[in-house]
DNA sequence: ACTGTGACACTGG
DNA sequence: ACCAGTGCCACAG
């Protein structure tokens, strides 16, 4: 096993559904989403589907340690929308500890609770 | 088929 | 604590 089959689904499908799973006034990062989505070295990857597929709450996703990596306005923006939402910042971070969303495993359709 | 790419994650200085 | 460099892996052209 060289590593974990990849997913039926391609990553950004995956990724967007995963992405869409998270609640309002909760966060999640790159790495996060990537490993729910079934592909956990992919981060970089989460960001091209941000990128392409539009509709999705990508404020939600924050960097590594809940910190943005959004350059440029759109950080800030972030950090608004995160803000409207109840997600409260510790300086320049997120306080993950207490609103990182916890994705339930494999997002296919009936949920293999098991482990 | 190959190369480049990317809103990252992680380690070291 | 912060900055820079390196590794990563799937997708697009």
């Amino acid at each position: 096993m060289k590593r974990p089959p990849t997913p039926k689904l391609p990553i950004a499908a995956a990724v967007a559904a995963v992405i869409r799973k998270i609640p309002r006034g909760r966060v999640s990062t790159y790495g996060a989403v990537a490993e729910a989505a079934g592909y956990p070295r992919c981060a970089r990857h989460v960001s091209k589907v941000l990128n392409h597929v539009p509709g999705l709450p990508w404020q939600r996703v924050l960097g590594a340690g809940g910190r943005i990596s959004l350059p440029g306005e759109f950080g800030f923006e972030q950090r608004f929308l995160l803000e409207s939402e109840g997600v409260r910042f510790k300086g320049l971070r997120v306080d993950m500890a207490s609103y990182e969303h916890h994705f339930t495993r494999t997002p296919r359709k009936v949920s293999s609770r098991k482990k």
